[in-house]
DNA sequence: AGGCAAAATGAACGATAATTCATTTATTGA
DNA sequence: TCAATAAATGAATTATCGTTCATTTTGCCT
């Protein structure tokens, strides 16, 4: 079995090449404006070698989507799950959020400007797939703002929006540093995103209405 | 001058016909698998007549596009412009928002998924309109967060962050409507959000940090 | 009415790029 | 070394629309 676990490992390492490139091109132009001959002839591979590792365009463009979603959530929860108090998760969230951005800048300026959610054309598959992912990351939200509200930090009942909200926050301020300059460190943010979320804008109580 | 007029108005009002119908292919199907025969066909006439009207394809979509929008942004200044203080300034804007994307469910979304921004097939001068105009929203949330910080009540030096930060809260609670069953009021939780911004989620000054 | 101009029509064209597959090249085991 | 098997190759095929434009229809004026 020794032969067939580095063939394994070869083909494994060939198919990430052809996903790199991929994510590069189809960052810079996008699904339909890529084509498979400028993947093959970055990667270094044929054209026809491409589809031993993929089935076509599709396949390739929705595999790379995905695997490198799966990486981000992973790495958030991976942060997250190693902090104990809900203000501390919320804070590790933030932070591993601007993170993966900073280090995945050409990727994430292509997808999260789409809100984890569109690409109306590529595929309907794919749509409801990356809605779905992104649901599933409010939800693991959620778990966390429930975690406060255990803690008597956090309103009941408002969980759901509030996740939205910390979202949405999240992804205005990455969008803000995609699109300008990226300059600065977006993970330098991650106190002014939580201060927002906690405690509002306003400057005093007495302002509360 | 009276039959030029006439024609005029009925060319506008064909050429809205045929944006109407762009809209809702476009909606459903994305730029590159709606087909120009698809749009004739369904706005009644024939393919070669909308080339009367619009350049092209990529010019009937970015018509559609920045139209639509130019809407929407002339209804949030509309309606923002009609309050006084800092904080009513930011309540008609929440509401405003709002109240168009539940007006506009189909459009909104296929495009406020998107940030505002990308779509980065199509063309790379609509992309940069696009983020263009939504900076532009931007600031004018800034103005808004700045007349706050002239009346005390929000913290200077932080407004554009702020700005996206409101956005981002106003633009992720749209999302989970959209995505959801697009059931209840969305205008009922201009409050909400309103909360959350100005005074964050905790539940009393105690637990500020 | 009837002729002229403007608008509408949609079949045919052309360009693009995904995919295929017959052929070549590399790898393996005896 | 040499079959035999697997992998890689890229030219040729194919399907899909966007766009064009010669023709038809409509509307207008005298």
């Amino acid at each position: 079995m020794e032969k067939a676990k580095r063939k394994e490992k070869e083909f494994i390492a060939r198919r990430q090449e052809i996903l790199d490139e991929a994510e590069i091109i189809f960052a810079a132009k996008g699904f339909h404006a890529a084509t498979m001959a400028e993947i093959a002839q970055g990667s270094g591979f044929a054209i026809g070698t491409l589809y031993q590792f993929f089935q076509g365009k599709e396949d390739l463009y929705v595999s790379m989507v995905t695997e490198k979603l799966q990486l981000m959530y992973q790495e958030i929860r991976d942060a997250v799950q190693a902090r104990e108090g809900a203000i501390q998760k919320v804070e590790a969230l933030v932070k591993a959020y601007f993170l993966f951005v900073e280090n995945n800048a050409g990727f994430c300026t292509f997808f999260i400007r789409s809100d984890g959610a569109t690409l109306p054309d590529v595929s309907n598959a794919l749509r409801e797939q990356m809605i779905e992912a992104y649901l599933g990351q409010i939800q693991f939200i959620e778990g966390i703002i429930e975690k406060g509200i255990a803690e008597g930090i956090f309103p009941p009942e408002k969980a759901r929006d509030h996740s939205f909200a910390l979202s949405g926050i999240i992804r205005g301020i990455i969008f803000d540093w995609l699109v300008g300059a990226q300059q600065g460190s977006l993970a330098g943010k991650t106190e002014l995103v939580t201060d927002i979320f906690l405690n509002g804008v306003l400057i005093n109580q007495k302002n509360k209405r």
